[in-house]
RNA sequence: CGGGGCGUGGCGCAGCCUGGCAGCGCGCCUGCUUUGGGAGCAGGAGGUCCCGGGUUCGAAUCCCGGCGCCCCGACCA
């Protein structure tokens, strides 16, 4: 019974004045959701629909890969967060019940789904072995932002998978990896998988999956062929013209020049000819001089990665000593290793010369400096894979898959007995998806200036029947009896029969963004033919009312 | 955690500087008219002006303290 007329669908002409993203602003005037709090939000009735939708699909292709759903605790007894270490993370909510024990609010379930399985898990022939929910995560996010994109307490699936070793993990990550295609594919969302970061998780692998959006926090790396988080991307550079390496380095007055554009300005060279020096302390290392081209930025989390530690960038009183002055500092005799960046080519630089007003010309690394190289930099637009060009693009995650190994089985205490009956670490992976923000990101990819218009697999209703008629009439008589015939050929309807004018319902219709809007009114008995509208580029279309429901029913599949 | 902004009826806002009747648009209720793209007329309801303290004859407005929310950055296991 999906009448307007007694469905709560609150619907606003005007945003809320801090909504910011088009997602955030358009689900809470179609009358999707509510917010209660910073982070926190209300599915109304037709935004929970949407979501269990999602949840829906998600069910069906983790089923189809052999995975079992459950359902663990919110609330946690702090003591397996304590083992594994991850008590100290700043965005778990704790809190103490009345005997003062420590609980913490579970913001995933690695700790507890792996102290289940060693429980219950004992021999090799118990494995491998797939378990998956769908539940309420807490997090105390320093910043909840953009509606429901990220907040404090979000519904999110995940599942965990466990092997007897690796190769096994291999499978279910595999699994995962077609589960997960098919699941973003039905989703009708525009995304990628990417490779990812594994974190300081260690871990030994990871993608994630990302839909393109205006409101995402991440940026996507994408050529034909290739796709990556601009945190791990790497791609070849374009070309710059160098100067030769001159055959010793030459001193050059640069007074009060600091920044790479001045310098090169200068000495009349492009940017890339200049080596830009990046001096970090890298945990357990001491001070590091990481030098990429000028035109060129450190990556942080490519250089965490390549020095295989935690690094900070030096401040001007660390460096001064043992490297230069800040804004002249050079790798021409610096007391530091000097890591650099792959995108360097053969050629003579120009580098601080480690002294107040001067630079070094013509340097040649490797002559007047040693070196280590790794690959560094963050990808720019235009930079090649497979000499195809790079564009970035703007997205949010929506999955994620993770190649755990024994991180959580050794802190937990998870094992099992080898055909050889030797004790062995069960090897894990986990792969999460966020609903609300598969709904988000959808929302965002399809809108219009009218509003939202849903992929067919998301929408809330199916269909709007619009009838255009006050009180009692042949319309209204009509109209309710095609509802009946709609719903009676499986589709979700909603049917607006509310006592409002044309406008308002049309507005309203389009707003909520079902993909197909029906509208009877006194035209449509006069002439013989049903309007439809489909949503998404606003196309009119007729239909014969003769068999109509059934010809709505057909066009409906027809969409994307 | 650093920076910026905002809290006044359901939504959007004005009023605050310069203290003196709490206002506007939309929405809501009633009646009549209207009925294919957010209608017209008439009448009406609805407010701890975020909270606490202070100044003052008098505080939405000034002062002090707190809370909440948003945006940018940092962070995001």
């Amino acid at each position: 019974m999906t009448r307007l007329s007694a469905y709560l669908l609150p619907t606003e002409k005007q945003a809320p004045a801090d909504a910011e993203a088009v997602s955030h602003k358009l689900m809470v005037r179609a009358g999707l959701i509510r917010q209660l709090g910073a982070g926190l939000w209300t599915y109304l009735p037709a935004g929970w629909r949407v979501h269990r939708k999602v949840e829906q699909i998600i069910r069906e292709e983790l089923d189809a890969i052999g995975a079992q759903e459950l359902l663990m605790p919110v609330l946690n007894p702090a003591d397996p967060w304590r083992r594994s270490g991850r008590i100290e993370i700043d965005e778990i909510f704790k809190l103490e019940d009345r005997k003062g024990t420590e609980m913490v609010l579970a913001m995933t379930h690695e700790e507890i789904v792996t102290t289940h399985v060693a429980q219950v898990v004992r021999s090799y022939r118990d494995l491998p072995q797939i378990l998956y929910q769908i539940q309420v995560k807490e997090r105390d996010e320093p910043r909840p932002r953009a509606g429901v994109l990220r907040t404090r307490e979000f519904i999110m699936k995940d599942s965990y998978s466990f092997d007897r070793d690796e190769a096994g993990l291999e499978e279910s990550y595999a699994k995962h990896i077609a589960a997960y295609d098919r699941i973003f594919e039905r989703t009708g969302l525009e995304w990628y998988r990417v490779e990812s970061d594994v974190g300081m998780m260690g871990g030994s692998g990871a993608h994630e999956y990302m839909a393109p959006c205006a409101a995402g926090e991440d940026e996507v790396a994408l050529a034909p062929g290739y796709a990556a988080n601009v945190e791990v991307a790497s791609a070849d550079p374009q070309a710059v013209e160098l100067p030769a390496p001159l055959p010793e380095p030459e001193e050059v007055h640069t007074p009060g020049l600091t920044t790479v554009e001045d310098v090169a300005r200068r000495l009349g060279v492009p940017q890339g000819a200049v080596l830009k020096a990046y001096p970090v302390i890298a945990e357990g290392r001491g001070l590091v001089l990481v030098m990429v081209r000028g035109d060129h930025r450190v990556n942080e989390v490519k250089l965490r990665n390549a020095l295989g530690a935690q690094c900070r960038p030096a401040t001007p009183d660390e460096f001064a000593q043992k490297i230069g002055p800040a804004g002249f500092i050079g790798p021409v005799g610096a007391n530091a290793p000097v890591v650099l960046d792959d995108a360097v080519a053969d050629g003579g630089y120009v580098t601080g010369a480690n002294r107040p007003d001067f630079h070094l010309r013509g340097v040649e690394p490797g002559r007047d400096f040693p070196f280590e190289r790794a690959d560094v930099r963050a990808v720019e637009p235009g930079d090649t894979v497979g000499g195809e060009p790079v564009r970035i693009e703007k997205a949010i995650e929506v999955g994620n898959i993770f190649k755990l190994g024994t991180r959580y089985s050794s802190a937990i205490g998870a094992h099992y007995l080898d055909e050889s009956g030797r004790q062995q670490l069960i090897v894990m992976g986990c792969y999460g998806i966020g609903p609300a923000r598969i709904v988000a990101a959808a929302v965002e990819q399809y809108a219009d200036e009218a509003g939202i218009a849903w992929p067919r697999a998301l929408a809330p209703f199916d269909v709007e029947l619009v009838v255009i008629s006050r009180g009692e009439s042949e319309e209204r008589t009509f109209a309710d009896g095609l509802y009946e015939q709609l719903k009676a050929t499986g589709l979700d309807v909603l049917y607006d029969d509310r006592d409002a004018g044309p406008g308002e319902k049309f507005a309203d219709a389009e707003l909520l963004g079902a993909p197909l809007r029906v509208t009877v009114g006194r035209r449509t008995l006069a002439g013989g033919e049903l309007e439809v509208q489909i949503r998404r580029g606003r196309e009119r279309r007729t239909l014969p009312l003769d068999g109509a429901a059934e010809a709505v029913k057909a066009l409906w599949e027809t969409l994307p």
